[in-house]
DNA sequence: GTGGTTTAGGCGAACGTTCGCCTAAAATTA
DNA sequence: TAATTTTAGGCGAACGTTCGCCTAAACCAC
């Protein structure tokens, strides 16, 4: 393998020390014109890259994400996850991390597995996905006081700096929610069908009503696109509905739409909170999704 | 976070220098056992990790795997794939390595990922996975001369070492077993002829036909792209042959395709089974859930 | 000119390892 | 006991960065 090229080479052919080019390189001083181009062209010439053992050890961060992923539970591999794995990969490239999987054999592994990321300074943080109800992993994170997100909800009382939320269980917590407080008539404001996380949470709110062994008007299933307008107008159809179809509670798949429902319920005359109850929804760390009746983000 | 606790802070409580301590945890020199417990009760009292951020700048290597996997085409997850991630993660904890993935956006980026992984000194050395003729990642890989293993051969002259489903052997047991059953009229939905996993299932079809000394109509050797739409099209076509050249029997390359083959089989009024016969490959996971049980490799 | 302020960029130090050389003491031999 | 070998373990140096302090020159106003 070829010899590495490292700051002090590109410095001698800059004639330069080789901290000012670590400098130039992030922008952290003023040089003149003249020299910033030697560097910059000493650098294009040589091509040199930043070595980035020497970096993680002077920064104490290794740019690295350590991702938990269960090994596909048998017959049920997710096109989801898959999705998910390619789409942290993008984004932490674009904030020049990576990521990192790691094994995980056995539960009683846990601990050590993470312990031996952290300690070592592997990785600098964590994402944890399919999190579940009482997930083992989340305790033991927690204690090892890192960074973490998670892509599911885990309600162990750990207050995870940020958690993503999963469409379906999302959607179906909230109409649970809403169940437990009487609701019986409760509409959806969906996607259209090409959507597919408008799919997964329209199927959170079947998944809900079912268990609840509710009826779904045809009416309360209403598709369309758009966000406070689509709200707004959808809400109005709903809300004409004679007394007996009209639902007492709405759930929409986004925060915006939320909002335009409310404008929409107040127009009407209506009370949020007393006559109808409307949830929002976000992707972003939202732990409270619903508020009894009224969404405030 | 807490502070790091280095080879230094071990060492000055077990008494010896700091050099002496890493050289006893890689057993690099003979201590008397009385130093060498007072180093090991030091470690584990201190709860000390080797910093890999040191290690690495020391030893010039990353002990990091950069490993490509193509973003899940559409909606057709590969669970064989997943199987492969899972192992590959596994087998390098074996040896100390981990699995990094990196992002790929562009078929014009793949010189420029790879080379800045290399020059980063980022990975050691790199797994692709699906790899097919002319995969435009074997040659940039290869020019940046480091290690490289692939799941898919390339047959374009780099001597790659790889490992592969043997789609010959599977595809060509499963004509075995449906001559066995009696079937003497075989079809096969193939891929284009610029899919080398398609040619070598293809050969496997030629292997056994050619072995039960059966000949081969030309209109049983379909070519065509696409999942289920392209059995059900394909399927349709052959079922609508003359009685004495319709298949008794039709192999796929993958279930996805299967699938719409027996949906085709059922529209046309015949029955899974009786009448005809349905392979596929891969196991996907939605072949458990089909009705007529599909026979699958 | 004198004195004060800005600026470009040099320099030492540190991050945590591993490697190889070196030495003093212990073990072996004569 | 003296000469020789072996051994335990100390020590300096290096891997490639980034950070912060420091200095000499350039600039400005009187």
């Amino acid at each position: 393998m070829a010899k590495n090229i490292t700051l002090k080479d590109v410095a001698s052919r800059a004639g330069v020390s080789y901290q000012t080019v670590s400098k130039v390189i992030r922008n952290q001083i003023q040089v003149t014109p003249e020299v910033r181009v030697r560097v910059e062209t000493a650098i294009r010439e040589l091509g040199y890259r930043p070595n980035a053992a020497g970096q993680n050890l002077r920064t104490q961060s290794s740019h690295l994400i350590g991702y938990s992923w269960q090994p596909a539970p048998q017959n049920h591999s997710s096109p989801i996850l898959e999705q998910f794995q390619h789409s942290i990969v993008e984004c932490a490239e674009d904030y020049g991390y990576h990521i990192l999987l790691f094994p995980q054999r056995s539960a009683r592994d846990i601990h050590a597995t993470y312990e031996e990321l952290v300690h070592a300074r592997r990785v600098d943080g964590f994402i944890l996905s399919s999190v579940d109800y009482n997930d083992p992993r989340v305790p033991v994170i927690n204690r090892l006081n890192v960074p973490v997100v998670s892509f599911g909800r885990s309600d162990d009382g750990f207050a995870t700096p940020s958690v993503d939320v999963d469409g379906r269980v999302g959607i179906a917590d909230a109409v649970r929610h809403l169940v437990a407080q009487g609701h019986e008539r409760i509409a959806i404001l969906a996607w259209p069908e090409s959507s597919r996380v408008g799919a997964e949470r329209l199927a959170g709110y079947w998944d809900a009503m079912a268990e609840a062994e509710l009826p779904i008007d045809p009416k309360w299933v209403v598709r369309g696109k758009g966000e406070i307008d689509y709200g707004y107008d959808a809400a109005q159809k709903l809300l004409d509905l004679p007394e007996k179809r009209r639902p007492t509670a709405i759930v929409t798949m986004i925060d915006s739409i939320a909002i335009g429902v409310m404008q929409a319920v107040e127009s009407c005359g209506f009370e949020i909170g007393r006559d109808i109850a409307v949830t929002g929804f976000d992707d972003l760390p939202v732990a409270h999704y619903v508020k009894p009746g009224l969404t405030t983000l």
